[in-house]
DNA sequence: CCGGATCGATACCCGAGAGGTATCGCTGCC
DNA sequence: GGCAGCGATACCTCTCGGGTATCGATCCGG
């Protein structure tokens, strides 16, 4: 299989049209169409239920959708990883962290002040991005080590040394009766009166939206919880950055947020196992 | 990149042979040179270093041999994943295990048992496979799910869950005078006299070859045991099937050794994680 | 119920590029 | 210095990827 084919393939079953997967790949849509059938008939298998006015993914086209995604991933990982590998020799940076934007400030700089100073350490860049996008990052080369947060980050398929775990804090207006609590229970925060979520953790760890205004910033969250409009729950070392007017108090039945530093498996350099030690040793 | 240029990179890579490397691909010489060339032009990279006698990888070139294996992988895998998934509604295998030859029959046995008891169970292939083999099963797709054990086999990108841990036994001829003992060191049967370990284990959990008689399989072993020619050392588990005249005895020090199920990570299907319930509650 | 719009498949053509053969140029060795 | 081994180059062929035009089926509005 080439990895033409399969990309072609992943416009398709992303798009579910012929065309528009076309006009995305930048090609006609009838060579596109006889891509998709060289590649059924070449596996055998049937991945594309076609009408003429709909098309649907069979199991085995959802298959190649999540396989071939993650093959694509890793090619364009193998190429980005060479070019960086060669670019290193003439100044670029040798490692990428990357590590959700606004987390893991005060740890972060220690880890890179400690490895600085280690014998042999190489030059690192510090990449920012959004939640979700790490682990898609480090799949595809574009990093090679990230800071993740347990349970929110699916570690699936990377390895891992954990580095801290702590405790979570409500977010709330400065002088909101529950900040005179020590501390509180996840019941005493999920729908506060005037005080929606802008997301709400689910069982199994992960953000979902909540009911709450939307935000694109811990700035932007602070200020809407300042204003009264919103109140969140956030791992504690937020409290480092936060605004007066915001108070924090622990919620004691909140899952524990495990920081760890995450690497792809296959890519152990000699860099990089320098940047783990380092790590575990803060 | 497209996977072509990777196998042929690959194949020169691992042949440090231009000519040898054609050979391996089934095509001519020229046009693997010029391959090769257009895939350094393309990622602005110098891969191999050659002087008309000799080819040497570059640093980068080494990256790329090292991601290009796993890219090929992730390839292959999806393609077998697909075809599998396909003909697993007319008759193929849905899930495939694979595990080391002659280890963890009592469990293996237990485990499929009590998963063809679920409700909803799907056809089981069970594969066997040399040491060092399965990981390799796993990220290239002809497996779905492997029992390791943990420290010899490496688990590094897999995801797994605990099944059992045991203790190590040395295997000696049966009248040996250390089979009275209750139990031994490691220093005890290392560099036992007229009895050399075929394999030894290093420090990191791995194999390394010993100075023993090479063997084939476990009854050699035993065989060679037997005779007096050779020891081992094994996870206890291989007790149940010994002959009478190799006996065993437990090595206190020895690492302790951890079976573990074990699959890749974005592979998440209904069936898989079915069996791998059964399994932990095993 | 019909005509147009939509969408995937087919027919046909063209050019890039993958692969083959012949040969060159360099290097180490007897 | 001649020869053998090896990678690079020159040049040819032909497959196949991509383009345009068009067909055939299906849905929908009137």
């Amino acid at each position: 299989m080439e990895t033409r084919e399969l990309r072609y393939f992943v416009a398709v079953a992303e798009e579910l049209h012929f065309g528009r997967a076309a006009q995305r790949l930048g090609i006609a849509q009838p060579p596109l169409s006889r891509a998709i059938q060289q590649l059924e008939r070449r596996l055998g298998v049937a991945l594309l239920e076609r009408t003429s006015r709909a098309v649907a993914l069979t199991d085995a086209g959802a298959v190649l959708l999540r396989e071939g995604r993650a093959a694509l991933d890793a090619v364009d990982a193998a190429g980005r990883r060479t070019r960086r590998a060669a670019h290193a020799a003439t100044g670029g940076p040798d490692l990428v962290l990357v590590t959700k934007a606004g987390t893991a400030g005060e740890l972060l700089s220690k880890l890179l002040d400690a490895y600085a100073a280690e014998a042999g350490a190489v030059t690192v860049d510090v990449l920012l991005c959004g939640p979700g996008e790490q682990e898609k990052l480090l799949r595809d080369g574009r990093a090679d080590v990230a800071l993740l947060h347990r349970p929110f980050d699916s570690t699936a398929g990377l390895d891992t040394e954990e580095l801290r775990t702590e405790g979570q804090v409500a977010l709330l207006p400065a002088g909101h009766p529950l900040t005179a609590r020590a501390h509180l229970r996840l019941a005493d925060v999920t729908a506060l009166p005037g005080l929606p979520m802008p997301y709400v953790l689910a069982p199994d760890g992960t953000y979902v939206d909540g009911s709450g205004p939307p935000f694109r910033s811990h700035e932007q969250l602070y200020q809407l919880i300042a204003l009264g409009r919103a109140s969140a729950v956030l791992p504690e070392e937020c409290r480092a950055h936060l605004p007066r007017d915001v108070a924090a108090v622990p919620v004691l039945d909140a899952p524990t947020v495990t920081t760890v530093i995450a690497w792809p498996p296959q890519s152990r350099s000699r860099a990089l196992a320098g940047l783990v030690r380092a790590a575990t040793r803060l």
